[in-house]
DNA sequence: GCAATAACCATACTCGGTTCAATAACGAAC
DNA sequence: GTTCGTTATTGAACCGAGTATGGTTATTGC
C-alpha cells in the first residue's frame, strides 16, 4: 500500500514557493529590503515576476511570511470558560515567554528582525498585520461586551502587545545575552497585562 | 503704514499649494481614492507632476493633509502641574466632544472621511500618521515611567484614541443626526478614558 | 495516448515617485 | 529699468512595484 503523497504538481509549486521565500529572504539579510528589487529576487529563484507575485501579493508579504503572530481571536474565543478573555492572553504570553527558544531559530529570528527593521515600508506592514487581528479580536469581544468597548479593548490589547512585541526586538538587536532578554521578556509580559488589566492607574500609583 | 504682507514669491507659492491640495481633494471625492492618478491632479491643477511631489511627499499626503489629529505628546507636556498626564487628556477629548461643531465644517469633515474610508492604503496611512505621535508621546512619558512602562502606555493611549476616532467616523457616515453622533461621542470619550484608567477589569465587573 | 487543466513564462503596460538639466519668474541691488 | 543671483517650475526620461495577456509546457485523469 502506497500512502498517497500530494502529487507532483503540489510537490513542485510548495517547492516554488519556498525556493522563492528563501532566496528573498537571503537577500535581504544580505543587503536590507530596499536594495533588493523583486525582479532580481525572481530572476535569483528563476522565476518569473508574475509567478512570484503568484505566491506573494506584496513584496512585504516575502519579508513576512510567517510573521502573522498569535491569532489572538482564537486564543481567546477557545479559552476555557470561567476565564476571562485577558487570563488567557496572559496565560499564552507568559507560556510564550517561558519557552527559551534553541539558539538556532533565535539566529533566524534575528535575521529577521533586522530585516524588518531595515526598511519603515515593512515596519508598517506589520503593523497592518496585527491591525487585522485587532479587528478580529473586536469581533469576538463585541458579543460580550458591545461593539464599543469592544473596539476599544481589542485596540489596546493589540497595541499593547505590538509596543511588547518591540521592546522584545529592540532588547535582541542590543546584544544583549538570551538569558537577559528572556528575563526582560517575562517581566515585561506581565507588566503588559497587569497595565492593561488594573488601568494606568496601576502605574501611576506605584 | 502697511502691513508688510508676504513676498508675491510665497503667494504664489502658497495658492500652488491651496490649488493642488484642493483639486485632489474634489477628484478625490468625485471618484475615490483609487480611481484618481496623480497625473490626473497635477494635469487639473495645471502643474507638473515634479511639482506636485515638491509640495506634497506622497498621493496619501494630498487627502491627509491637516488631519494630523491632536498632538498628543504636546498635551501632555503642557498639562499643568498636579495633573496626571491621563486626567489631561480626557480634559481635552471631553472639551473637543463638547464642542459641536458647524454644519459647514461637518459637510467637509463627512467628505474627508468618506475620502479615508475608500482606500485601504488611505487608512493605513492615517494610522501611520497615529504611530508616530505614539512614540513621540512615549518619549515624553519615559522620564517619569521608564521606556517600556512609557511605551506600553503610550500605545495604549494611541489605539485607543484611534479607535475612538474610528468608531466616531462610523457614526458620522451611518448617517446618525448630528446630536445623536455628538452624544454618543461624549460617552465614548468617556468610556475610552475610564478603560485607560481603571484597566479592562473596570468593564470586566460591569 | 489524449484532452483538460494548471503552472509558468515573456512581454508590455500602469502608476507612484525621483532625477535632472533647462527655463521662467521673482527679488534685490545698482 | 537693467542686471544678476536665487528659486519655483517644467518636461521628459527613468525606476520599481504590481497587473494583464496570450501563449507554452507539464501534470493529471481518463
Amino acid at each position: 500500500m502506497v500512502i498517497a503523497v500530494a502529487g507532483l504538481r503540489e510537490r513542485k509549486k510548495e517547492q516554488t514557493r519556498r525556493r522563492i521565500a528563501e532566496v528573498a529572504l537571503r537577500l535581504f539579510t544580505e543587503r536590507g529590503f530596499d536594495a533588493v528589487t523583486v525582479n532580481e529576487i525572481a530572476e535569483a529563484a528563476e522565476v518569473a515576476k508574475a509567478t512570484l507575485f503568484a505566491y506573494f501579493p506584496t513584496k512585504e508579504s516575502l519579508a513576512l511570511h510567517g510573521v502573522g503572530g498569535d491569532p489572538l481571536a482564537e486564543i481567546v474565543a477557545r479559552r476555557p470558560p470561567g476565564q476571562t478573555f485577558l487570563e488567557a492572553l496572559r496565560a499564552h504570553y507568559r507560556a510564550f515567554a517561558a519557552a527559551q527558544p534553541p539558539e538556532a531559530d533565535l539566529d533566524a529570528l534575528l535575521a529577521r528582525v533586522r530585516v524588518i527593521q531595515s526598511s519603515p515600508a515593512l515596519q508598517n506592514a506589520a503593523n497592518a498585520l496585527l491591525y487585522q487581528q485587532r479587528q478580529a479580536l473586536a469581533q469576538v469581544l463585541a458579543d460580550e461586551y458591545g461593539p464599543t468597548a469592544a473596539a476599544l479593548m481589542a485596540a489596546q490589547v493589540a497595541a499593547s502587545l505590538l509596543a511588547l512585541q518591540e521592546t522584545y526586538f529592540q532588547r535582541l538587536l542590543s546584544g544583549a545575552s538570551a538569558e537577559d532578554v528572556a528575563r526582560a521578556l517575562r517581566q515585561d509580559v506581565e507588566l503588559a497585562f497587569d497595565l492593561l488589566q488594573h488601568g494606568l492607574e496601576y502605574v501611576e500609583g506605584r
